[in-house]
DNA sequence: CGATTCTTTGAAAACAGTCAATCTGTGTGG
DNA sequence: CCACACAGATTGACTGTTTTCAAAGAATCG
């Protein structure tokens, strides 16, 4: 079950880690399991801990006070759920976090994270690299956001994600893009002519 | 001259750094002066060095095929200099790194910046501080981009980032906003009558 | 099958971009 | 000191895109 989680820190760490260091993980992390439209984070909610995918999908969004939703993270197997800035400062959340199918996590807080990454070298490396890949990913949506029209974003989230238009809902990905449900189905109906 | 690259470290860190730590900062950063619309980076380029601003102000932008201009980054006394994902991966950038004044620097090369974080703590640790403030900036930057209007989230610059709307001219403020400069002036009128 | 959710479509309104002209302030050279 | 050039900001008229609202059409789930 831990495995996953095993490989995808000797992936993104570049090190390896020992079968001591894998059972230290394993009682740090918890293991969860969430029915579709289930809550990992509401509104107003300190995140706690962080959530890794094993199996599922699930969006980060916000509500304005028109009802109308924003969605600031998709993600999947092999992604992290929580907000992040949340996380960090431990304070409380803008953003709600739902699961859009049976989704499968592995949990843990804040302390237990730290601690790992001050006991196991791979750990700490592999949260090194992620910030910094969550660093150049963030910085170039914003340079898609400002710079790029509604259909080239699309286009440029079909190439890097193309994952994500099977399996989440097309208003989904459009709140992700930062339109509306309608405009992006008038753009796909473009798009298929040509 | 390398007092408010210490105090800077010092702060972000939390951690204090020796006389011996200083003079080792000393020995791989290298002073920079750059007149008013000098390159630190141009398009192609591979961003060796990341520079921290000890007097002035600059710019990080692209532009399309078609002249646009699209700004990403605003810096001035207190910030680093550089494209953050062509000095992480060493590829070439999209961007330009303008400075809008005679300004003063301070660079070291990615292999620098490595070591003295192998070899002082509060450098490590300052980095690693920086880039999880980094994440929750630009993740915050994208909720603007997707969930606020042109006028919502100039208010939010003037709010967040007051002195950029002295030091930056307006037509930058609407690009970093993701705005024309037309757009930008008569928002701008509109807010003044009330 | 019925209910619910998601997607599509249409028409009107709001919004932002484009292009061109004018205005304003700054600094420079004669 | 003035005239001029220059860059940035503003304004107007127009175009194009996106949103909004409402309704109808598909797809999915229990």
């Amino acid at each position: 079950m831990f495995e996953p989680l095993f490989d995808y820190i000797e992936q993104k760490s570049g090190l390896s880690i020992t079968p001591h260091e894998k059972n230290l993980i394993k009682t740090k992390f918890e293991f969860r399991r969430l029915r579709r439209r289930q809550y990992l984070l509401q509104e107003g909610d300190v995140c706690k801990q962080m959530g890794f995918v094993l199996k599922g999908a699930a969006r980060m969004y916000s509500v304005d006070n028109k009802g109308h939703e924003y969605t600031l993270r998709l993600g999947i197997e092999g992604w992290w759920l929580g907000d992040y800035e949340s996380y960090t400062l431990q304070e409380p959340t803008k953003f709600f976090v739902e699961v859009l199918e049976d989704t499968d996590l592995l949990t843990a807080t804040k302390e237990s994270i730290q601690y790992l990454a001050s006991t196991i070298p791979a750990m700490a490396e592999m949260i090194r690299t992620v910030d910094k890949r969550t660093v150049i990913a963030t910085q170039q949506r914003i340079h898609a956001a400002i710079s790029l029209t509604a259909e080239e974003r699309f286009d440029a989230l079909a190439k890097t994600h193309p994952d994500f238009l099977q399996r989440f809902p097309q208003s989904m990905i459009a709140s992700y893009l930062g339109i509306t449900a309608e405009t992006l189905s008038r753009i796909r109906k473009k798009m298929v002519c040509r």
